[in-house]
DNA sequence: TTGTAAGCGTTATCAT
DNA sequence: ATGATAACGCTTACAA
């Protein structure tokens, strides 16, 4: 009888597995993640100008440094761009309707919707940098201020007399801090003529950037640049001016992107590892949902010198 | 009496209201996908070589392009990146299971795991790119092969006697045309020895291809790269060679990414509408949401000429 | 108009 | 061990 059953149940099985196999049975995740309250997903917000998503390498770095932590974990990652308020909104929506367990933010500005959406419904997140006026969430970031301040010396100490910089996404922590690195390292002989602002980190700024310095000063003799996109603008525009670099002025970059190597002379730069800042804001967020605090790390960053300076 | 339950009602509502915003009252996704059937997201999967997210600029602008068709129609796009064989199997589930109502493919290769399992589940989908070996499913792309024809021959009217090829990318759709469509330019003239092949679109491609055309041929005087990325690394090689572009050698591209412009002196390449792409794939997937057919779009690419060759 | 109940596809609990 | 049943939170159709 027990032998029956059992025999009975092994011919079922095989028939619901051919069965299975058959209709294409799969199981809804909705209907899961609607009992089990979970969605094993994270939200990964992006939310950059248009033009940086193509120029800046960093962001790449980042998405697979989260990936590989929260795949390890067995987690989804979504990402979700917002390209326009309608995205926006729509995403705050995904976000709140428990569609993830948590979410990386990167690249939020000052009085960021989504930041305050986020921390409003108390998702647990983290940012990757830690724009200030953001709502009191963990972060991953590196110390640009100190970074900057670093390279700057550096440059300095090769001996220039006239350096300026082109400063980039003031809207955005980095970008602040960055300036506010040079302008310490610079300390009496900092001058407010010498530095240019644009908006994004992007290689025409670089270019313009760099012709406007020189028109202000022609004797000019060192720059540094917010980005090493912009440092390989303003290399260039050196360039074309005819002026060589590092003889006649020496200019060091940000990131130790793929555009330093590829540069001519190749840049000094500050290495940051974006990758790390990716993987660290993911462990923040599954912290989080092992009940754990989540306590803001603030990463080193390293000078790479090389020939541009 | 109706008088008063209005009354009731009206205090209730604000009651309500008020404990609404009080215990921040939000929607839950998983259930109302659960009962309407559809979750109003369309997937996007990233199935790029680790570098490649960095390297090339199309991904942005498709991601971008989809994106703004998408949110039009209101739908959420979420990204889905994979990196490994794990990545591939959670990827796919996540698909099965009703989280996205459907999908657009970016960068498949040959006998793909997604693309197979996204055709097995009948999922409403389309690729970018149209690599054989992969399900019948419409698709969004360019003719590779005509174009690298195009652009080659037009080279070849500049007067040049020895051209080689940087090929790149052989395992997939649009590396095989482009080889093939230089091929068929050069007809009489191909010389096997004359190209060199690499698996990524990369600068270090380019640079090293190029190092050992020369290598190869030091008459060698033109050059049809398989990307601009690759173009920007030859080009950088052959300067360091002594090689003036375009005295000593002509040199192409494809793309007109960022890069042709950043390229002293600026790229001659093909200019393919990259968002276009994106925006096409996503209303393929839309028009078969809606009951419609999906019929493959191949969009035209134009020549870029400029100082390079 | 307002309210009530059934059902979406799972998982988990509790009897059998 | 095995199987029936409630519950997850929402929408919708139908009744009052």
């Amino acid at each position: 009888m027990v032998n029956g059953e059992k025999y009975v149940s092994e011919e079922a099985r095989q028939a619901v597995e051919e069965a299975i196999a058959q209709v294409g049975y799969v199981r809804n995740s909705a209907a899961r993640n609607l009992v089990k309250q979970e969605s094993r997903a994270i939200g990964l917000i992006i939310h950059e100008p248009h033009s940086l998503l193509f120029e800046d390498p960093n962001i790449g770095s980042i998405l697979l440094g989260a990936n590989e932590v929260l795949s390890k974990a067995d987690y989804q990652l979504v990402s979700l761009i917002i390209d326009s308020d309608r995205d926006s909104r729509r995403v705050a929506d995904y976000l709140r309707g428990g569609l993830v367990d948590g979410a990386v933010i990167i690249s939020a500005r000052a009085s960021d919707p989504i930041a305050a959406a986020v921390a409003e419904i108390g998702l647990p997140a983290a940012f990757v940098g830690h724009p200030d006026g953001t709502p009191d969430l963990p972060y991953a970031a590196i110390n640009n201020e100190e970074a900057a301040r670093n390279i700057t010396g550096r440059l300095l100490g090769t001996g220039r007399q006239r350096v300026g910089m082109i400063a980039s996404a003031l809207d955005r922590d980095s970008g602040q801090d960055r300036l506010a690195g040079f302008r310490a390292a610079m300390g009496g002989k900092f001058d407010p003529a010498l530095v240019v602002e644009y908006p994004l980190y992007t290689y025409a700024a670089g270019l313009e950037g760099m012709q406007e310095l020189l028109r202000r000063e022609p004797a000019i003799d060192g720059v540094f640049a917010a980005s090493d996109a912009v440092a390989a603008g303003a290399m260039t525009a050196l360039q074309e001016a005819g002026r060589r670099v590092p003889e006649d002025v020496g200019i060091v970059g940000f990131d130790d992107s793929s555009w330093a190597l590829r540069c001519r002379p190749q840049l000094s730069t500050v290495r940051q590892p974006a990758d790390l800042l990716g993987s660290t804001a993911a462990e923040l967020v599954l912290a989080q949902l092992n009940g754990l605090p989540g306590t803001p790390r603030v990463l080193d960053t390293t000078i790479m010198w090389r020939g541009s300076a």
